[in-house]
DNA sequence: CATGAATGAGCCTTCATTCAT
DNA sequence: CATGAATGAAGGCTCATTCAT
């Protein structure tokens, strides 16, 4: 038996489930700093127990296999995601301001974070052929492409038009930029950020501002 | 001294190189089945090697390693997609009819094409993580750029408005569309492929015809 | 120090030493379930505590280790086994109705309890091998063995011939008979117990009635 | 892909096959050492392969896994076996030499090959829980009958005394017999061998002889 | 040129056991 | 008394790689 099973029987006191779960949450940070530097496919769990105070049994003790540990992982790294922007959102009051919050917290997150969304591309690959990595993959897609709506409510709510775009499109374009320039940016170059924050730009001010002029360039 | 590495030395007969290059198309492709259908991670060139006509100590031989390998296949892919709307370019004569063939050819793509491009993204995620992979990847992510923007030049063309946009963006946006329709498509969502085509058909439009308004939806 | 240790010492007093001895016996119980089902070697403390009311740390509480348990166990078993067949010997008065008792309590033994007999077979077979368990299996071999001759010592008494020989070959003929057809059995031959019936009857025949034609067959 | 499956495919050439299925039988008889010392459960792959001259990786090239490696240790043991009294069988001429031939190498076996005869038992009760091993032990127990026939055929010759009992209860019988002393044998019980054979002699003359006359005891 | 036998590091997982509470 | 967290040895198995032929 998997004692990590037993937090889903339900007769377990309140007090220990919590601790339980907050044991897992620990290990999973833990986890966190190996698999994100070695990426899903050559993380192993003793390399993750190596590189933290913990023994590779603890970890078969919390999560039943390693899926279960990536899964824990990847929510820890949903709920830090996803409330990212919502200060710029609520203290920004202009286009201007808003789009200068956002833009800076894009690129203040590809420097900073490059490691973290380098693994949640990985995993989001991954979930392309382990059906058991779906579920919470796509979830956590959602809840990323409510984030990028929240924040684009807030520009049609400081400018007064309508969000021309549906979400997923929006989404799907953001992510587009911010993934395209994480490569770029890990192969080297150094351009690729300002690059990103153009594009974005160029995104937010056609949907918002009607402009449309630009030259062919990449 | 591996053999592998003949064929850059420069010294050897033209005719012996050529054989051995061929030989390696020959090995990538047989590589390509198992490498798509199993992914990066899951592939063993034990696997590979079981799955063709060759034994796999020939696969040693003519590559250093995996990851030689899984880059000459990442070649053919290349040559593989670069070209696909290409036709389609030609033929069309109005904005309809280039609209109806380029997100028909979209669609048809993720349809029959899925296990190959998911292999794509498998790939282009682990070259996050391994540099050697790197300078190949963003060589065919260029490409693909690069057809992205033919498609829409020759959408320029016919309805004589420059495309507002730069080519990174442009492939970013639809390159994000597809990836977020694989996803869904392979988890068992029936209308992602329509889904993506409407906000395929919907930036096409913005692009080209200005027209804006949408109802938000995903 | 293990308090599995104190029941022996003789100088705790007698309630609770029973209390002990009780509790071990529960767990036992709880684990029969579990050993039947899987066997012994592949039958874990962990399995046996999640298939029962019990924690998994209040085994190794109550018992030395693994072997302890089993043998535990093993008790439990002889007690529930050798007083199968009294009840038919005391109720039959005739070598027919005592025969068709007999084959018949065989024969239902055989189906409803073929899980149990299989643990038995596999434990003799563990003893071969472990010393530890050797004295209760050989002492559960001889209480069946006594069983055995109970049963034809009461077929000797209702047709006046004396068993003509000994008890460890007459046991050892009825185990052999047995044993031969749960693998059968087990392994979906579903005329397995109709041969073993008629073997046995051929041997009750054979020693009381000292009829020896038959035709070779299996 | 593991070799071992190789040699099924039918198109490998014959010398290999050849090849081939001798490593099996090599490594399958340095297994046999570990295994009939430790037994089936207790025995490791790793650990047959410190306790001979192989390495563990070589003992996964031949065999797609551990019950694969273990049947054919199995097979290699009927091999063995089955003739083991055909000598006898031809040599002896009349009811006495035959007697004391078939019942000396009964014998000479307890004491000779107690340890893979354990195994043996072992691994039918193996069966019992495990139906990937049932088809080959009942195979081999139905050479091990068919051996024991054989031996019976020839007293029936010797004496002209037709067997009285069809083979599957004769072999139930010996078995049953065998297996007892066995583990009289290895619990240390001198005698128990010589109980043995005088109740083989006793079922020979049973059958031959049609003498009954014997005393209770064990 | 090509083969496939052999290696051994490494992976995920299971488990009996220990021990602080 | 009883719990269950934690340990770490061990197991079956995979795999890239080496190398003799």
């Amino acid at each position: 038996m998997a004692v990590a099973e037993v937090h889903s029987l339900g007769r377990i006191p309140r007090k220990r489930v919590d601790k339980f779960a907050e044991r897992r949450t620990e290990l999973a940070e833990a986890a966190f700093v190996t698999l994100a530097e070695l990426g899903y496919a050559r993380t192993s769990l003793r390399e993750i127990a190596q590189n933290s105070a913990f023994t590779h049994g603890v970890l078969h003790y919390y999560f039943t296999d390693k899926v279960d540990l990536i899964i824990c992982c990847v929510r820890l790294y949903k709920a830090r995601c996803v409330t990212r922007y919502d200060r710029i959102i609520a203290e920004a009051g202009s286009y201007d301001s808003l789009c200068d919050g956002f833009l800076d917290a894009l690129a203040a997150t590809m420097r900073d974070e490059a490691q973290l969304h380098r693994l949640w591309y990985d995993l989001r690959a991954q979930a392309l052929y382990e059906p058991g990595l779906r579920v919470d993959i796509l979830d956590i897609d959602h809840s990323l492409e409510a984030m990028i709506w929240r924040v684009l409510d807030r520009f049609a709510e400081v400018t007064g038009v309508a969000t021309p775009i549906p979400s997923a499109l929006a989404y799907a374009t953001f992510d587009g930029l911010f993934q395209q320039c994480l490569l770029q940016y890990l192969a080297g170059d150094d351009w690729a950020v300002t690059r990103m924050v153009a594009n974005a730009r160029l995104t937010l001010e056609a949907l918002y501002r009607g402009e449309t002029e630009t030259r062919r360039g990449s």
